[in-house]
DNA sequence: TTCAGCTATGTTGCATGCAATATAGCCGAG
DNA sequence: CTCGGCTATATTGCATGCAACATAGCTGAA
């Protein structure tokens, strides 16, 4: 993602955060006025911003009505946990069977070792953001270059529910070492071990977060 | 969806037909104030409509320099149907479990008569049109209410490409036989089979694709 | 002749002002 | 007291004007 020069780019992307780091909550509205105050632009850029969160699912607009961001119901989890097993295990498959340089493997057990440190420091959105960018490099590594663009409106929503939050020890010990698995399984070149891997992984999460909801 | 009560909704509508019926060529630049002028809106609501447009993967817009309707390579053509393979064997599949009523599945019936007789006809784009209502309403069927969004951004390629146009008589009996194959394993409440007929339907249309290009 | 640099032009990007619409609160009838 | 309708207000939707940027064409030197 190229940093934005222009401002319709600095009000995605700040609003954006705004979201993934739970200062504006699910349905809080979001004032195309107010916004434009608080960045310092005109209501133009902002606008254009809201539209494009919009398109990647994290807002909804109501003509005439404004911008609220979106409130998850557990059906919506559902949905987002089906539509990612179907994804990502081929994406992870993808990448075993295309297989990935020693720079590519090396920078996702960096990712694994990193979530594994903030988990000890108990920095659970330090680990949900070392989460999504792990999946992403993943998804990145598949080599189908719309799938990134496909998963953005389903990848937000451990992000948003602060989903790790609840995750016990060794539930979490689990997801790290299914994370270390699947690098392991790209690194042998066995797409079937990675799809599987991944596959658990996610039904998994899916598991957790239905449990206590 | 819902028709355009304001001024983007028009714009957006009707550039996006103007891509799908050929009108405007993959390559072709989309100026702002030629469309608005067109249209006889101003700039702004037309602006909007191309920023939605690319969202869907219809156009593409680089900064300062307007937007052009998107050109396909054929890595794209490989990348999306490899998605579709895998997102709409799932959609057929929910359908078949979950089950349609009796006017669903009389809609699907009635969309492929209605492909067949204008493939008869020799009228290909009306083949294509309605070939790609019957994908679309096999996806809303699935229940699941984010796919739709998901594969807009891939089933334009049918539309924008003549893939018809180079059916031989016996590849679109074929093609036409899937469909009627789908909606009665979908009738007959079996997911497997449903999954398996939409997998071959898109893996022939693949194979139709590349061997003539 | 060729190419680097500059300028002219057309386009997008942004700001602002006005019109249209939805909502909240109030008023009055039942 | 409750509810239907109206009005006031705040917000979005759209139009227009100006500024910023990218590109094409020209000029001039090597």
């Amino acid at each position: 993602m190229s940093v934005g020069r222009r401002a319709a780019d600095t009000a995605y992307e700040t609003v954006r955060q705004m979201i993934l780091d739970g200062s504006a909550a699910p349905g809080d509205r979001l004032g195309e006025s107010e916004l434009a105050e608080t960045l310092g632009l005109s209501r133009t850029p902002v606008r254009e911003a809201l539209q494009r969160l919009a398109a990647d699912g994290l807002v909804e607009v109501l003509p005439h009505r404004g911008a609220r961001v979106v409130a998850w119901t557990d059906t919506d989890l559902t949905e987002i946990f089906e539509l990612r097993t179907l994804l990502e295990p081929y994406a992870a498959a993808r990448a075993a069977r295309v297989g990935l340089d020693a720079a590519a493997l090396t920078a996702l057990r960096d990712l694994c070792a990193a979530t594994e440190e903030a988990a000890d420091r108990k920095d659970m959105a330090e680990v949900a953001r070392l989460n999504s960018r792990f999946h992403a490099a993943l998804i990145d590594a598949s080599g189908n270059s719309r799938l990134p663009g496909m998963l953005t409106s389903v990848m937000h929503a451990p992000l948003i529910l602060g989903t790790f939050h609840r995750y016990d020890p060794a539930t979490m010990a689990r997801s790290m070492g299914h994370h270390r698995e699947v690098v392991d399984a790209i690194t042998a070149r066995d797409p079937e071990w990675a799809a599987s891997v991944m596959r658990s992984h996610l039904r998994a999460a899916a598991a957790t977060l239905k449990e206590d909801q």
